[in-house]
DNA sequence: GACTGTGAAATCGTTCACAGCC
DNA sequence: GGCTGTGAACGATTTCACAGTC
């Protein structure tokens, strides 16, 4: 495993880019370039040079001056701080459409994730296919996730069973929890949850719309001022503001 | 130093709860209660009560001191605020299997979103049907998209065919796109962009997963400290903390 | 007494700007 | 000259704490 790494604690903003970087990084692979800048990271990665160079000099990178990264390197450096090497087995629970969509999702296993059972409380359900799974009832998950060594789960369940079924996942042992089911989750110390709504996503998008189009009234857009520094493209940002993350994906051209 | 602006406009931090604080009241006013208190919404949306007054403040909002806030009013307003009442057209590209999961999402509807039309290039795929929908060609996207409104795309594409389904998106008029797509995208001034990337959140939870079985040395997380007020408890809210964010792109490059 | 609204403080995150290395 | 690493400035967000209202 990696040796000696600064572990200062890596920011939160910085975690949730690091898989951007790893998804530029393939990318830039792919080009055939041994070395890669700053600048460069970030036009692949969509965020701005500064960023890119805090964010890993936070890693106790590699860069080299005048050079700037080695590709395989930072590749390498950025999947060890994730923890993505091991290979992580991860159970999925609930496999209506999305369910089923997320379990033959590629990304996933080409980032070191795999699916490795799929669970559902339909009776109906139980026992078909999804992919090369056969879908098995909720009660077994105790026995598969011990017998697999599962530590994440994903909750694609309606509203209504998703604390039901994170209560039963934890019980069974895992310890992170990516839920799809919109509604909040509450999960003991020691266990991590995120979420992902899709609707959340939409509402937002519309706030921003219903603001392009409504100039005046009520709560109003800020005009921008961009400083000077880059952006000499022809397309640029949307809205406004900077540009972190928080929720979103992964995985670039590779393979 | 920023000239003078009219800030009179919701941070985006505050927006992104917005939906959160949404989905909480609905649960509220289905438990019955006509008012709820900054804590009883906290409680409900996984937030703390103060980030829930804060933000309440920036809508405007009508609470009532010694009360709580009115639930209907409170839904109205942030419905109001998001620009959720008029109801949202939306496009979809891409009926794979998530693009179907998507299009079939039971949590768009109910928060005024219509998918009114479905595209895919893959001619096999074109003329089938997806729920209510019809399946049709990309090059159709213009005719559609004007003749129905549609101001919102959302991409569930493969990522090489992302930015050119978003460049289509955008040459037909959409102006808000939600990308699914695990790759950056390019768009233009005026045009709104967030992303879903499923997989960056398993990468996520991977790094704590990862750090959590390598607990040691002395700088680790420092354990949070709450003072007074929180969540029922017992099960406390995991890592979570803030929400999604912005979106955003820079430059223009590699193609 | 219960609860909101909000300045002010604390914290976190981003960007600048430049010294230092290749 | 090109580029990284990073202190320091800045900006945004969170949290505190309390005055004010019902």
């Amino acid at each position: 495993m990696s040796t000696l790494e600064p572990v200062t604690s890596i920011p939160q903003a910085t975690v949730a880019r690091l898989p951007l970087y790893l998804r530029a990084l393939h990318q830039v692979a792919e080009a055939g370039n041994p070395t890669v800048s700053s600048a460069g990271l970030a036009a692949a990665a969509g965020v701005n040079p500064a960023k890119v160079r805090k964010d890993l000099s936070y890693l106790g990178s590699y860069g080299m001056r005048g050079i700037g990264y080695d590709v395989a390197t930072l590749t390498q450096q950025i999947s060890a701080s994730l923890g993505l090497e091991r290979g992580w087995g991860v159970a999925l629970v609930g496999v209506g459409r999305l369910g089923q969509a997320l379990t033959n999702y590629a990304g996933f296993a080409n980032r070191g994730f795999a699916i490795k059972a799929v669970f559902d409380s339909a009776t109906d359900q139980v026992g078909t296919k999804v992919g090369p799974l056969t879908v098995q009832h909720v009660n077994e998950l105790p026995q598969v996730v011990a017998a697999q060594k599962i530590a994440i789960g994903i909750i694609a369940t309606p509203a209504e069973a998703a604390q039901d079924v994170c209560d039963q996942l934890i019980a069974a042992g895992v310890t992170s929890i990516l839920n799809f089911a919109p509604c909040v989750l509450f999960v003991p110390k020691g266990v991590d949850l995120r979420k992902v709504d899709l609707a959340i996503e939409l509402q937002i998008l519309s706030y921003h719309e219903h603001h392009k189009t409504l100039p005046d009234r009520g709560t109003r857009l800020a005009p921008r001022r961009r400083r000077g520094s880059s952006v000499p493209s022809r397309r640029t940002r949307a809205i406004s503001g900077a540009l972190p993350t928080r929720t979103t994906r992964t995985k670039a051209v590779d393979e």
